[in-house]
RNA sequence: CGGGAUGUGGCUCAGUUUGGUAGAGCGCUUGGUUUGGGACCAAGAUGCCGCAGGUUCGAAUCCUGUCAUCCCGACCA
């Protein structure tokens, strides 16, 4: 055992990277397991870091012009069957209702996989006009898929999440909502959660169902696979057609509208854990974490700790979210303990500090600790959780780096695939036959091609073929 | 949905090969001593052995089915 793993209860990341994985989860009580497959109990500590998310980023979504609805749960089978890819993309993961009570229903229901059809026959109903769009709609609600495989907040069956879905009267409009709301979300990965990510474009094969163009971030876990934490579609005016959706423009002519749709969902707090976590368990960025400090006590038996610690809890608590543990058990259980739910910082205070007006603070990122003056330690603890979120960030954004390989042909990309995790930079003529052969020779996907582009080659990583594509490729959740 | 592994107090597991009525450590409760990296002593509580059938005088153990979890594929946020 390597001397800065503290916590024994987590199998390392090097052991096994799935098993640490779901001991985080388990250990630090983010979710419990229930009788229904794929289906969390996602607990207290787990749903405050979800709150947090979605504080943020509603604030994030109001800041763009957008209102909160909330559409029905229930999507009746001809609803869902009107738009053609759509349903094709769907149907196979769909929960269906076929009886209310004992009575068996006229037509079944589908449990929302998605909420594209409910808006759409809204749309229609309250879009006539020019003067009616654009419509700038999210809702924050929990969808349903019939997911084979789980795992918690990776692949659940039922999950939460925000969709926004908007409606407007130009595609260019349309085109330039659906790029801004990517730049939200990955302004959001980068600046709260300290996760750096690639934006870019699906490829068609891994466009969503239905759509003209899915963007997508995508971020690069700690174990070298890449996890889509986000994506933003651009549905043209495919979904009116569908559906039946029709505005008279300022020529009083007829005309259809052109839609987005975007979300993110619980799998970004996966994606926290395996981006910043580490073998003592969690590591939370400042802005997402439930408890940002933790005042302990040491020696609480001693004259005075109890009330000095509950003091500076006291006046912490007014600056960040801060808590303090007067529980019996030992100092060094309550050190572990918050290491292990990655609680930023650890605030120590006992007799020795007491005499010297000082205290300590650990931080989580690093396991530096510091002593601090009793009169400077609010300024302290702002720099330090500023600075935490900086060096999460930066360590992050590094270990993508380096694990970001180019192939300038196939043997090398073959040879990358199989000897390094990460993602693969490659050159690619566009068609879907070298996307597929790649999935087959190399047992990689297309993540995106990414906005940023560079020249490697002239040629496509797999047929020769003129190319003027870079992709990202990788294995990915 | 295919291939593999595993289900035994809250947790980690032993016991299953060779059927005989359930164990350990940790945790939990109470009391005491401790307290700067998962403290110690003492006394206690906790099990339809995943679930449903079957074989048997008798099943945690053998058989069949089923459900869940993990891993590897296929599918997906």
């Amino acid at each position: 055992m390597k001397d800065d793993k503290k916590v024994k209860e987590i199998t390392s990341m090097d052991e096994d990277f799935a098993r640490w994985y779901t001991d985080v989860v388990t250990k630090a009580e983010l979710v419990g397991y229930t009788t229904v497959k794929g289906c969390m109990v996602i607990r207290p500590y787990g749903y405050a870091i979800w709150e947090n998310i979605q504080k943020i980023m509603d604030g994030m979504f109001k800041e763009t012009g957008h209102e909160n609805v909330y559409m029905p749960m229930f999507i009746p089978e001809s609803l869902l069957q009107k738009e053609k890819d759509h349903v094709e993309g769907f149907a196979p993961e769909v929960a269906w209702v076929t009886h209310g009570g004992n009575e068996k229903l006229e037509e079944r229901l589908c449990v929302r996989p998605t909420s594209e059809t409910l808006f759409c026959e809204h749309y229609a109903n309250v879009v006539h006009s020019w003067r009616d769009l654009p419509k700038l709609y999210n809702q924050w609600c929990s969808v349903v898929r019939w997911e084979k495989t789980t795992r918690p907040f990776l692949r659940s069956r039922e999950f939460l999440w925000q969709e926004g879905h908007t409606i407007h009267a130009s595609a260019e409009e349309a085109k330039a909502e659906t790029i801004k709301m990517l730049n939200v979300y990955a302004e959001f990965c980068e600046k709260y959660l300290a996760m750096p990510v690639v934006k870019g474009i699906k490829t068609e094969k891994e466009r969503f169902a239905g759509a003209e163009e899915t963007y997508t971030i995508e971020a690069l876990m700690h174990d070298g696979k890449a996890l889509q934490s986000g994506t933003s579609h651009y549905f043209g005016d495919g979904f009116a057609r569908a559906f039946g959706i029709q505005f008279a423009n300022k020529e009083n002519k007829l005309q259809y509208p052109h839609q987005t749709s975007w979300g993110t969902t619980t799998r970004l707090i996966g994606a926290v854990i395996m981006t910043h976590g580490d073998d003592n368990g969690l590591v939370l960025p400042p802005a997402v974490a439930p408890i940002q400090l933790m005042v302990i006590p040491v020696a609480m038996h001693k004259e005075g700790v109890t009330e000095k610690a509950t003091e500076i809890y006291n006046r912490l608590n007014k600056i960040c979210r801060a808590k303090i543990d007067l529980s019996e058990n030992s100092p060094g259980w309550k050190y572990a303990e918050y290491e292990m739910k990655g609680v930023p910082l650890r605030l120590e205070i006992g007799p020795r500090d007491i005499e010297n007006n000082s205290c300590v603070i650990a931080r989580r990122d690093t396991g530096e600790k510091i002593t601090v003056l009793l009169d400077e330690v609010e300024n302290k603890v702002l720099e330090l959780l500023q600075d935490i979120r900086d060096n999460l960030f930066n360590r992050a954004k590094l270990r993508r780096d380096n694990m970001t390989y180019t192939a300038h042909n196939l043997e090398e990309f073959k040879n990358i695939a199989d000897n390094k995790s990460g993602f693969i930079k490659a050159m690619w003529c566009g068609c879907r036959e070298c996307e597929d052969k790649l999935k087959e020779y190399a047992g990689v996907t297309s993540r995106c091609i990414p906005f940023e582009q560079e020249h490697i080659e002239d040629t496509c990583v797999v047929c020769g073929k003129k190319a003027d594509k870079m992709l990202y490729f990788g294995k990915a959740y």
